[in-house]
DNA sequence: TGTACATCAGTGAACGCGCGTTCACTGATGTAC
DNA sequence: TGTACATCAGTGAACGCGCGTTCACTGATGTAC
C-alpha cells in the first residue's frame, strides 16, 4: 500500500493526544472495509493518518490496545444512537422498541464495527473485569433500565430485569448479526424486518409471563386453541 | 510449531481421498482452538496430519477451498444433530423446539466451528449461488419444512414460511452467538436459557399472527391489558 | 530582543517471524510383459 | 516367477510478502536566561 495521505503536520508541544483520536478514527475507517481486525495493520493505520508506524506506539501500547480503544468508541457511538432514538419516546415498551430498532440499524449500517465490537474479542481466559464491563456499558444500562420500566408499567412480570434484558438483547443481536452475515437473503427494509422480530420477542416474553413464565409447547398449543375459540 | 504427529504412512495407490478427509478433520480440530480461520495455517494443518504443507495442495486448490470444505462438514454435522433431536418428536411445534435446542447446543459446544460457518464468510461481492446454497442447506430445509408443518397445524398463520423461518432462525442464532461471544455472562444451563427464548419467539410470532401479523407496541399494551382484565 | 538548550512528537531502518504457495524431485506402489 | 517401467502420493527447499515491534535518531517547538 502506498502513502494515501500527505504527511500530516507535526503536532505542537502539549497536543500529542490529537493524534490519538486521529488514529482511532483512521482505524475505524479501515476496519469498515476489512473482514476482521487482523486484516487491519498498524502500517495501514499509520499510512492513513499520514504518519510512520512507530508513531502509533507513542499513543497505544500495542495493536491490542488500539483495537480496544476502537471497540470502546464503537460502543459509545452505538449507545448514542440508541439514546437519540429513544429520546422523544414516553412509554417504556415503545422506548424498548426504539432502542432495538436503533441497535439493529447501527449494526447493519456499520457491520464490521459491530462485528469487531460484539463478536470478535473472545476471551479464552476469564479475566474478572469483563462481566462488570458489559453490565456497566452505557447501552446495556439504558436497555436494562427500560426493561425495568416495562415491569413497572405491567408489561413484564416483576423480577430481576437481567434475564429479560439478555433475552431481548439476543433477539436484536440475532436479527442484526444474521442480516450482516447473510446479506444476500431477501431481507428488505431494515426496520420492516427488525420491527416484527423485536415486537414478537417482547410480546412473546410478555405472553409467556401471562402463562406463568416458562411455557412448554403443549401449553402454547392449548392456549392458542383457547384464544382462537374465544375469538370465535 | 514442531511436528506433533509421527509421519503418516503413504496412502496406497487409488486411495488418495483418504487424506482429504483427514485434512478436513485436522483443520476442524485446530479451528476449535483458534480465534478464526486466519489463525489456522496450512502448515499447522499439514503438521497435525503428519504430512508436509505442499501435500495439502494435492487435495485442495487453496486455503479457501479447504475452509469451505470444513464449513460444509460443519453444516452437515449441525443438520445431523438437529435431525437426531427431532426424530422422535411428533407435533411440529415440539419439533421446532427440539431443532432449536439442538441448534443452540451445537453452537455452544462447537463455538469456533459455529462462528466460522455462520459468521466469518462475509462475501463482499454477491456471487449468485449463495442464496440458493443457504436455502438448499439441509438444516435450513428441515427447519422451514417444520415451520410449514406448524402452519398446517394452526400454530402460525398460513403463508410463505420463509419470513417465519428467518425470524425463528434469528432467535436461535441470537441466543447462541451471544452465549458464545459473552461466555462470562450468567447464562446457566444451555437448555434452561435457550428454551424460554425459543418458546417465546414461537409464541410471540403466533400471538402476533393472532393480532393481525405486525403488532405495534400500543396494540400489545392494549392486548395485554385486555388479557389481564379477562383473566380477572 | 536574542540565543542556548531541554523537550518530545515523530522518523528511518531494521529485526525476526510465519505465512500461502511453487517447483523440481523422489521413491513406493502396482502393472505389463 | 521375475523384471522393467509408468504412475502419482508425498517431499524438501525455496520464493516473496507483510506483519508487529524495536531502537537509535532528528529536528521543530517552546522556554530560560
Amino acid at each position: 500500500m502506498t502513502q494515501t495521505t500527505t504527511r500530516r503536520k507535526r503536532a505542537s508541544r502539549g497536543s500529542g493526544e490529537q493524534l490519538h483520536a486521529e488514529i482511532v478514527a483512521a482505524t475505524k475507517g479501515l476496519l469498515a472495509r476489512s473482514a476482521n481486525s487482523d486484516a487491519v495493520s498498524i502500517r495501514a493505520v499509520a499510512d492513513a493518518v499520514g504518519v510512520t508506524p512507530p508513531s502509533i506506539y507513542l499513543h497505544f501500547a500495542d495493536k491490542d490496545a488500539l483495537i480496544e480503544a476502537v471497540v470502546s468508541d464503537v460502543f459509545a457511538e452505538l449507545d448514542a444512537a440508541m439514546v437519540a432514538a429513544g429520546e422523544a419516546v414516553e412509554h417504556p415498551l415503545e422506548k424498548l422498541r426504539a432502542y432495538g430498532l436503533a441497535y439493529v440499524r447501527f449494526a447493519v449500517e456499520h457491520p464490521e464495527h459491530y462485528r469487531v465490537a460484539t463478536m470478535e474479542r473472545c476471551p479464552i481466559e476469564g479475566q474478572p473485569g469483563q462481566l462488570d464491563h458489559v453490565l456497566a456499558d452505557a447501552a446495556f444500562v439504558h436497555f436494562m433500565a427500560t426493561v425495568r420500566g416495562c415491569m413497572d408499567a405491567g408489561i413484564f412480570a416483576q423480577g430481576d430485569p437481567l434475564p429479560i434484558t439478555l433475552q431481548l438483547w439476543s433477539a436484536a443481536h440475532g436479527i442484526a448479526s444474521l442480516m450482516i452475515a447473510k446479506p444476500f437473503l431477501p431481507w428488505g427494509d431494515i426496520d420492516a424486518v427488525a420491527d416484527p422480530v423485536l415486537c414478537a420477542a417482547a410480546l412473546g416474553r410478555a405472553t409467556a409471563d401471562l402463562l406463568g413464565g416458562k411455557p412448554h409447547p403443549q401449553q402454547i398449543i392449548d392456549w392458542l386453541a383457547a384464544q382462537r375459540a374465544s375469538a370465535g
